[in-house]
RNA sequence: UCCUCAGUAGCUCAAUGGCAGAGCAUCCGGCUGUUAACCGGAGGGUUGUAGGUUCGAGUCCUACCUGAGGAGCCA
């Protein structure tokens, strides 16, 4: 009777008892008439003891030379051995390779180091090595916990058209798509969308891929991302700014609680994260300006931050290292943000819309407002933007039936997952990306 | 679109304008506790492409291609 299968991971539940892996094999040393496998099945990785006098010629000879990454069934029995990484050890009694991979061919990623082409050339694989495989645990965490987070406030998923007929905000960066005889765009957002199903339902949130042809070659940018997006009917400014300080701490709380084991393999330093506790330090595009001006006064900023604009990538980074938290950047000038912004009752001049920065200069990870409820105010802002009315017309009708304030928020999903793993590049938060001149495999 | 940097063996990288090399991977051999194992040996090259300077170019010059980092823009 064969042994019970197990994950690498659940291995430690049959200590002194045989089991039955099936996977691949990550590394072989060899030394003499002991063979060292190591397997990994997805979940981990074990070392495994094939001992020459311990099983038959045809079995030690199965393994011995074995390429890397041949798949293979293996039988044996758990031992706790503090010489292994994870606890235990495998004392292989069978071996069955179900496919050999070919030595005139062999696995090209090696455990030595590799550049970042190869390894982008070679992402279908790549994804096999256990740092990769951890940041995709730590990314499907992520997914879950903000679905739970919505679900459990009473949020309903509604999920927004990926082809649309114009554009949220300008042409600029749209994927064109033939949609028979017609011109369609991927979406970049889908916000204007879930305003409607907010109006219909109170609180609603979507999630799913994004599209934005930026030509934007940066350790942020993806030209699809995905983003999960809430939207509040009778909700203001300040309601979302607390929603999103509420969601990216139960997002780091909930990976600290389930995934620290992956976080730990990362790499990432912990301490850093359990810093991230509500509530987060709140400063206005005025205050954020100061602190910019006195930065550079200081020589702490290269270049001297013009009242009136958007803050510039170098300024969102020296902004955030102010602080352990994230940080809210609130209320920024009207005119260098999107038209369906509200502007301020108390300063016409801004808008009531949110950046978060999180921490360690990883930048803006969520961008949101609240948003205009007249429907004059949004007629004569999308004509202010050179935009067609024609297009709008099913939007500004939001505003002819029973208009109320609303507000939402977007968070970048890659961005998030790259700022809680501290990864250097969100490239490696996402299976297959989408980059500038990055469409392969 | 702009700025900066880099392309040499399957991979990661050396090589003052003067014989193109090492480690890993692959192949052969050795080793009963290896931890990116180690030790001995072998095979493996149109130096990104096209021109140019020079007695001589991987190295200097020009253009192009590819990639990386950044700016702008954004999540």
């Amino acid at each position: 009777m064969p042994a019970p299968v197990s994950s690498i991971a659940e291995v430690g539940r049959h200590e002194g008892q045989s089991v039955t892996i099936q996977g691949w094999l990550y590394n072989l040393r060899e030394s003499g008439k002991l063979l060292f496998p190591i397997f990994r099945d997805g979940t981990g990785i074990i070392q495994g003891v094939v001992a020459k006098n311990a099983v038959t010629p045809e079995m030690f000879a199965s393994v011995k030379g074995l390429t890397q990454e041949s798949s293979v069934i293996v039988e044996g029995k758990v031992r706790a051995d503090p010489r292994a990484p994870g606890g235990y050890e495998l004392d292989v009694s069978q071996v069955q390779v179900v496919a050999r991979v070919p030595e005139s061919d062999p696995y090209p990623i090696s455990l030595k180091e590799h550049g970042v082409d190869f390894l982008m050339e070679h992402r279908h694989l790549w994804l096999r090595s256990p740092r990769q495989a951890a940041i995709l645990r730590v990314r499907a965490e992520i997914v879950k916990a903000a679905r739970d987070f919505f679900d459990d406030r009473g949020f309903t998923l509604t999920d927004p058209p990926i082809l649309t007929p114009a554009a949220c905000e300008g042409t600029t960066t749209l994927f064109p798509v033939d949609y028979f005889d017609e011109q369609a765009f991927l979406t970049q957002s889908g916000q204007l969308y879930i305003e409607a199903t907010a109006m219909a339902l109170g609180r609603v949130y979507s999630f799913g891929p994004t599209f934005r042809a930026e030509k934007s070659k940066t350790r942020r940018h993806l030209t699809e991302f995905w983003m999960i997006e809430p939207e509040v009917a009778y909700a203001t400014l300040e309601d979302i700014m607390d929603l999103a300080e509420g969601l990216i701490s139960f997002l780091v709380e909930r990976c600290l609680k389930r995934r620290r084991e992956d976080l730990k393999a990362i790499g990432r330093d912990l301490a850093k994260l359990e810093k991230v506790l509500p509530p987060f330090p709140r400063v206005s595009y005025d205050e954020a300006v100061r602190i910019l001006q006195e930065a550079h006064a200081k020589g702490a900023l290269e270049n001297k931050f013009v009242r009136g604009g958007d803050l510039g990538s170098p300024d969102e980074t020296f902004l955030s290292s102010q602080f352990d938290q994230p940080v809210l950047v609130h209320r920024y000038p009207a005119k260098v943000k999107a038209f369906y912004m509200e502007p301020d009752p108390n300063r016409p001049d801004l808008a009531l819309c949110v950046d978060v920065l999180a921490p360690e200069g990883y930048g803006e990870i969520i961008g949101g407002s609240q948003r205009i409820a007249s429907y004059e105010l949004l007629r004569q802002r999308i004509r202010e933007h050179g935009l067609p009315e024609a297009p709008f017309q099913w939007y500004l009708d939001l505003r002819k039936y029973g208009s109320v304030p609303h507000a939402g928020f977007g968070m970048g999903i890659e961005r998030a997952v790259a700022w809680i793993c501290g990864l250097e590049h969100v490239r490696e938060t996402i299976p297959f990306p989408r980059m500038l001149y990055r469409l392969y495999p």
